[in-house]
RNA sequence: GCCUCGGUAGCUCAAUGGCAGAGCGCUAGUUUCGUAAACUAGAGGUUGAGGGUUCAACUCCCUCCCGGGGCUCCA
């Protein structure tokens, strides 16, 4: 389905003759709507009911935001090439009339089916003119002839980015790219990948404190899944959806559904609950083109994700630790984050007493933890409540990081049950929570926090060694080789390069330590160091250096020794 | 998906219808240096892809791809 979108001072349509079989009878002959949001839709083949509902919602919280009152439905099928048969057309037309009449506004709408005369006055605002697509995966559109051989090889293009920006930083430190034949997935290059393995091992640490146990689930499933799980009605735009021999199947945009599954291989008692559930696997999401940013916004992501089944006495207690949780997660990088509880949107599952309770759930967990948080109307997840953590970037633009989302739905969708003390069958309720959110984007985030400058513990190179000229190449050599036995994260240099070029490589490359070997320490059997920060010390053992190293490195310290 | 600005060597950028260039990086040689850039030389390009206009296209036109910013969406 596409919609064309306009915020009219004034709509004029005049009757002129039926121009196809199906068409409205018995229709004004003449129409004029001032102050009007307009919509004309297109509607294609394969469109149903829950992209029209998903449409009229769209379109009725737009009005809102242009404070406009009065909402016209044109039917107008010059917007695609694809068109559904008209009666099939003018059903789905008259549904979404049907559900936008259920909202506040006042609708109007131009009859199906007719030769009309047209005349819109546009207002001249940015957001005045706008064009959205609901429906089926969006078609390929391939180059008439492509070019096979040079542009596979072909980087994503950054310059001109500020200096303060993560993918410039990346490209500085060798982190990671992305490849035009692949576009919003990452490469992990060998030195982001240890960002990335570190970040994943703190977190990895701190589920195992928490007493939460990891799964590993398929990363994609037959539709029948994704029906069930409701992701085909609310969520199919968004998804990968392929052919495999008359078998559709989805790639998964979130881990739930699987999760649901490994809940029911078993009877469960009211004693395994509460059960946390985590799931790091990869996800992929088909995010329409102009989304996609650096690291911020990618299709292929990772979410240090989990599910918490448990009976519905515990959800405040399991909120409480889990906002503690967040709280050493963030505290770690010393990062500001927003609070925000989101309520139910207008295109969701489930009835709103339930939503209530839910809404209510959160809210008290969020102010018995003294968290201060704004309220975002309608930006629930379909299926439950939410409480997000917003973090800005160095642009100073808010991004979703972690998400906390109590849900009644899936787990009733999937028929989960536990035996309680009293030998009964109850529904256990879920809640879904990333705290981190996407790896990738809170990667970027820290990149532009830090400014590249990593803790000891995630810096892909920890220690450089640089031997001032020839004659202290073998002394630097055993001082490597003895830091790697010690598994610090050492490179050497011994190029023949002068010790200020090899200082400013270093510097220019944020490695935390330095350690500068000249024939004085050679001959005295010591060290010198001199940290990122520009302090140096003379005359250290390696091994009271490699002692002081390694605490640095397994309490995760945020700052520097010197 | 929409609006808008871009895509030239690994990176950052010049060249504007008429011989595709610089700095850094890389390679080789010289140099052996004490806390943020030693010197010399060399290699490195289907100018994002495809088509068109032209005697001639990196340059002008069209389509597509990718990226940046803004919408929309969202982790």
């Amino acid at each position: 389905m596409k919609i064309l979108q306009l915020d009219v001072n004034k709509i004029e349509f005049e009757l002129i003759k039926p121009e196809l079989e199906t068409y409205e009878r018995d229709q004004p002959k003449r129409s004029e709507i001032d102050e009007a949001l307009v919509l004309f839709i297109a509607v294609e083949s394969g469109d149903n009911e829950a992209f029209g509902s998903k449409a009229i919602a769209d379109a009725i919280d737009f009005a809102g935001k242009l404070k406009r009152h009065n909402l016209v439905l044109y039917p107008f099928a010059h917007l695609s090439s694809n068109l559904e048969e008209p009666q099939r057309a003018m059903n789905l037309f008259h549904y979404m009339i049907k559900e936008a009449e259920k909202s506040k506004m006042k609708v109007f709408h131009a009859p199906f089916g007719w030769n009309k005369s047209l005349k819109v006055d546009v207002k001249g605002h940015p957001l005045a003119e706008m064009s959205r697509n609901y429906g089926e995966a969006r078609e390929a559109k391939v180059a008439k002839k492509k070019g096979y051989n040079v542009a596979l090889a072909k980087k994503a293009d950054w310059a001109g980015l500020p200096d303060s920006d993560h993918r410039t930083i990346a490209e500085k430190q060798d982190l990671f790219s992305f490849q035009e034949v692949t576009p919003g997935m990452v490469y992990w290059h060998p030195n982001g990948y240890i960002i990335y393995d570190q970040l994943m091992k703190y977190i990895r640490d701190k589920l195992e404190e928490y007493d939460y146990q990891m799964v590993a689930t398929p990363i994609m499933a037959d539709t029948a899944l994704w029906h069930i799980s409701g992701h085909i009605d609310h969520y199919r735009e968004n998804m990968f959806i392929f052919d495999a021999g008359g078998h559709e199947l989805g790639l998964k945009p979130m881990n739930c559904p699987f999760a649901m599954l490994i809940y029911k291989t078993k009877k469960r008692s009211y004693r395994d609950l509460p059960w946390r559930m985590a799931d790091f696997d990869k996800l992929y999401r088909n995010e329409i083109s102009g989304a996609l940013s650096g690291l911020f916004r990618v299709r292929e992501l990772t979410q240090d994700d989990a599910h918490i089944f448990m009976r519905e006495d515990q959800a405040e207690a399991e909120l409480t630790t889990m906002l503690k949780l967040t709280s050493e997660l963030y505290g770690i990088f010393k990062l500001d984050f927003k609070a925000k509880l989101s309520t139910m949107p207008d295109s969701h599952l489930g009835d709103e007493a339930t939503w209530e309770k839910a809404t209510s759930a959160l809210k008290k967990a969020l102010e018995k933890n003294r968290i201060k948080f704004e309220l975002k109307e309608k930006e629930g997840a379909f299926y439950g409540p939410k409480i997000d953590v917003d973090v800005k970037d160095s642009m100073g633009r808010e991004w979703q990081c972690a998400t906390i989302q109590l849900d009644y739905q899936l787990p009733q969708r999937f028929g989960l049950e536990y035996t309680g003390e009293d030998g009964k069958q109850h529904m256990p309720i879920v809640l879904h929570r990333v705290l981190y959110g996407s790896l990738e984007r809170f990667i970027a985030i820290l990149i532009e926090h830090l400014q590249g400058k990593f803790p000891t513990w995630m810096s892909p190179v920890q220690v450089r060694v640089l031997s001032i000229s020839d004659k202290a190449h073998k002394y630097a050599e055993e001082v490597f080789k003895q830091l790697k036995a010690q598994h610090i994260r050492v490179e050497l240099d011994n190029s023949d390069k002068t010790l200020q070029y090899k200082i400013r490589d270093g510097q220019l490359q944020q490695v935390p330590y330095m350690i500068i070997l000249g024939e004085k320490e050679m001959d005295a059997k010591n060290i010198s160091v001199r940290s990122r920060s520009g302090k140096q010390k003379m005359g250290l053992s390696l091994d009271s250096l490699v002692s002081d190293l390694k605490k640095e490195i397994a309490e995760r310290k945020s700052e520097l020794m010197l």
